[in-house]
DNA sequence: GACATCCCAGCAAACGTTTGCATTAATGGG
DNA sequence: CCCATTAATGCAAACGTTTGCTGGGATGTC
């Protein structure tokens, strides 16, 4: 129903492949035949079908972004960095989102594979080997995780689970948990070696929550595993169950930073303005998103690239941690 | 460099037709071919190309799910409930985000058209017009907005609105005010007609304070305006700004609910954390994503159906609304 | 044994584009 | 005035599929 190009063609005389130059390379076409087939064009209400055309160039012009659960609040900046950036180089994004199912995700990458020139894979929950099988249907760089052989972007999150870990000793905290997020993310791996390097390095006990859904819920939870292990501080896996396990700690009539120190990861929006206010390991995901779209479209010029950078986090400290019942040993010699 | 079907045919001896027909229309092909055509095409990695295919059958199995701010906390859950009931009748969805720009809007519409089976506008910054016109380039829903002839799914935010009016007046609250939302939304001026109506017929005063970003950030910079308005009542376009307020009065020294209450829409999922707990009205926005995929896919069956349908809309009142000024008149004869 | 039927598989056109090559007309140089 | 160059357009193949039609062989019926 909608016209084709074969109608603008016939309505203006000339052949398609003019009315085809005529949007793709208007500088090969007479100025005066141009502006007609335009004219008959928008009279016509024709618009380059972009699946045609990318069905022959093997250019879509779209790129495909997978996250594991849009409704968690780290990946909107994300998501929104890499539309920007996108739009810089002329691409659309596509986001789909995976409910944390490895499943879905798979499904998702092989109905994107031919629509898109290529797919961001952020925070995936699948197997490396499933990744790297899949990047042989379809250019993809992953975000959150390294893979071997695949260009990547990821955070030093186990810099800054061990920054969080110290900033809790140094505050006098001996006993320590770790509420540890899904399984499958790599990201938890990392946080979980770091943590544990770092309290083992401090000489502080850790006791590890694990695995737990990465939400509000998932922490308000646990906060009464929380409260059996004894621990006077501890690193959420992000910064939602952050806020669900202080709720979970305060309806539990333990207070926090008094009782309990908390600290989450991510930074996003809504960590300033809890109460108290969230201390958190700050993570650029605006720049990863930018990372990301960049890593895809300039992959396309020279292959195997396979570049993978880490960007650096950030210790925030506000008001959920404080002074824990060892006082700290800076007071002397340091 | 992906295999094509040709490959498959080619590796396996028989023509493209047949590889065709053993991944569309297995029961026509025979067993034993069949199973030698899966083999090669297993051990070749073919994936049909569903760009071709589409091109053909003019059936993308995909929808386009097109949103203003997919960090507004509004969208999640709608989006999620469309992408599980689009799973349910074997479609994907890809989401896009518009920044809130009517532009951006258009150019998206355009992008997903051919790439779609249909695009499921939420909360659609531009004009009717411009509406009916994209609509007749690719089948359209459009959500949280009417617009004569086509298919809509909208929720009563009039009902809540003043419902919303209502709740504020019968606590004693005579000065109340509207902060509205951002231009171009259809929701910001039902809101607004049913605020005034509910304000007028309960003889009381109302401010509109109006356009704003539909933020936090938004609630925050108009709490000055909504201090000097007089108002004691405050009715905001959403959650959001409603939290944004409430923070922006906290620092002017202004408490909510004792000096000023406030009421959100939306009901998103903070809402029930914050301090205090806000009074809103809530949207059933799943039912709306999941009503909308419905009402696309069938909308291919029988043209021009273009139902129209409304979602009920409930007040919850929490913490964050209590007595204004002047006394209920309940207390007397009623 | 003749005929109708059915199952399979091949053939080729179609979907809406792009693009290398061929063709034509116009231009400029000597 | 001839030839070489350039500009503009047409031609047709290609991209990776689907699908109506055709035909050949096997089977079943009388």
């Amino acid at each position: 129903m909608p016209a084709t190009i074969r109608d603008v063609a016939r309505a203006s005389g000339v052949h398609i492949s003019t009315v085809s130059r005529t949007f793709s390379a208007p500088h090969l076409v007479n100025a005066e035949t141009r502006s007609r087939v335009l004219a008959t064009a928008e009279s016509l209400g024709y618009r380059p079908n972009r699946a045609a055309r990318a069905l022959i160039t093997g250019r879509t012009h779209n790129i495909g972004l997978i996250v594991a659960d849009i409704a968690n609040p780290f990946f909107p900046p994300m998501i929104k960095a890499a539309e920007g950036q996108a739009r810089l180089r002329d691409h659309h994004i596509f986001v789909a989102d995976t409910n944390e199912d490895a499943l879905v995700e798979e499904d998702l990458v092989r109905a994107l594979a031919k629509q898109v020139d290529g797919v961001l894979l952020c925070s995936p929950r699948m197997s490396n080997s499933l990744i790297e099988q899949l990047s042989r249907e379809v250019p993809l760089v992953v975000v959150n995780r390294l893979v071997a052989g695949l260009p990547c972007v990821v955070m030093d999150v186990a810099g800054g689970a061990s920054r969080a870990i110290e900033h809790l000793v140094g505050l006098g905290h001996r006993e320590l948990a770790l509420l540890g997020g899904p399984r499958g993310s790599w990201t938890n791996r990392e946080i979980r070696k770091a943590a544990i390097a770092a309290a083992k390095a401090a000489d502080a006990k850790l006791t590890v929550i694990s695995p737990n859904p990465p939400t509000e819920d998932g922490g308000l939870a646990a906060a009464e595993q929380v409260i059996k292990s004894g621990a006077t501080g501890v690193l959420a896996y992000n910064d939602l169950m952050a806020i669900g396990l202080i709720e979970g700690l305060d309806a539990a009539g333990v207070r926090v930073p008094a009782d309990i120190s908390v600290v989450g990861i991510d930074d996003i929006a809504s960590a300033r303005r809890t109460r108290p206010k969230l201390t958190t390991v700050a993570n650029p995901t605006s720049a990863a998103g930018r990372a990301a779209v960049d890593m895809l479209l300039q992959h396309g010029d020279d292959r195997r690239t396979t570049a993978q950078i880490t960007l650096q986090t950030e210790l925030i400290v506000r008001d959920s941690t404080g002074p824990g019942p060892h006082r700290a040993r800076s007071s002397g010699k340091e």
